[in-house]
DNA sequence: TCTGGTGTTATACAACTGGACAATAACGCT
DNA sequence: AGCGTTATTGTCCAGTTGTATAACACCAGA
């Protein structure tokens, strides 16, 4: 019998990686990455569990590499930004709440991490990342006499704390709404670095619309 | 050939559901909700693991039960503690640092509780416990007569918030140690109830010890 | 002594997993 | 046109998973 053999759509190497990377994230956003499944996402690429392998040797730097793609990416677009915005409403922009698909992959690698080393030094670079951008802002704001701080990497690691946290509050646990979600966090900022109440949430910008879940089944699994 | 059977090991109803609970807990602070598996979870109490489902009719009931259980011995041997303390105190003692293994678990439950229900409903019943003592706290030290605060329902979910975002940066990516960790969260705690700086660190009690994964084999899996 | 409930074991099973590999088809280069 | 490279496929594998079920051991009560 004849081999009857689909025509492979092939594409280069790059492209392939990128859209595999993509659709990890994706599942990622909604299944956790305990929950990816190399078949799951050869399915959503459309190609064959078995290239996966091609690309990436293990399944744990699959899921590193999708984790890594989610943060430089929203890092890149968050620094571009930043950039065009004055101090005040850069701090309020990156203090502001996060889409909820991308605060999902924070939490789950939080979780993570401590079972999957490469997942931990992803985590741990990106932290330390996040931490940079926010003492940069916060000189920003110091330097332009908005604002005082006599430490700003130490204000810096307590508000990326309160984001968090409040994060968890919002999407996690769905305790509170995204307006008491900035409330406090703006509260907090205003109060550690000596702004006048209420300046955060005027200055704050329009939110980002989160996009990693958007195109897959919801109510899978 | 003579059937080999070994004698059962027979307990009460109770008992045994305990047993296995607890051994679920101890497994889940390792491994995660996602990682648990029956059969891990039966090796550890000794028996088969067709038994577990005699007293969990699914999986996911044993994992919320398991949550259940955690959150519950904690909060009571929590509330007990703050009984026997000064107003100052039983604040310092509820914000400050948890055991590692303790907020793993609740990391763990934030991130699956978005695809287990049964874990979402105690995640969600535990939450609002958590900040409704911690408000009734904040009321004593406002009733006597040693900080301020307009609202403390809203005051209690802020320092919630900054409770859970920094135990997140200590335990979760140990971006910082446990004295940055108390410093930032008694530090907001003074500034928002009107206390003076230093008061909770002086005032804060012996940290209460983890528990629940000493007895598992750190490295399994 | 029979009977029924219950704690417990043993075993089965169908689904799914991550990984491995040979075969094949398209591509880039000369 | 020929040839080496590689993207892609289909298939296999050994293992693990949650769930199911039958059988056994023990005990209380009729």
């Amino acid at each position: 019998m004849a081999e009857q053999r689909k025509a492979p759509e092939r594409k280069s190497s790059d492209e392939r990686r990128d859209e595999i990377v993509r659709a990890t994230l994706r599942l990622v956003a909604i299944k956790g990455f305990a929950g990816v499944t190399l078949r799951e996402v050869a399915t959503e690429v459309g190609v064959v569990h078995g290239l996966i392998r091609h690309y990436f040797s293990t399944r744990d730097d699959l899921v590193a590499a999708a984790f890594d793609f989610a943060v430089t990416s929203e890092l890149s677009s968050d620094r571009a930004m930043l950039d065009g915005l004055d101090p005040v409403a850069a701090l309020a922009g990156w203090l502001a709440s996060t889409p909820e698909d991308h605060y999902r992959v924070w939490i789950d690698a939080w979780s993570e991490a401590g079972r999957t080393p490469a997942l931990a030094a992803a985590l741990d670079r990106h932290h330390r990342d996040c931490e940079r951008i926010l003492t940069a802002v916060i000189e920003r704001v110091v330097d332009a006499g908005l604002g005082a701080s006599a430490n700003p990497a130490a204000d810096s690691r307590l508000l990326t704390a309160v984001a968090d946290g409040v994060a968890v509050q919002h999407h996690g646990i769905a305790a509170i709404g995204v307006t008491e979600a900035n409330d406090i966090v703006f509260g907090v900022a205003e109060r550690q670095l000596g702004l006048a109440p209420g300046t955060l949430a005027r200055a704050n910008p329009a939110p980002a619309r989160g996009q990693w879940a958007e195109g897959a089944a919801l109510l899978a699994r």
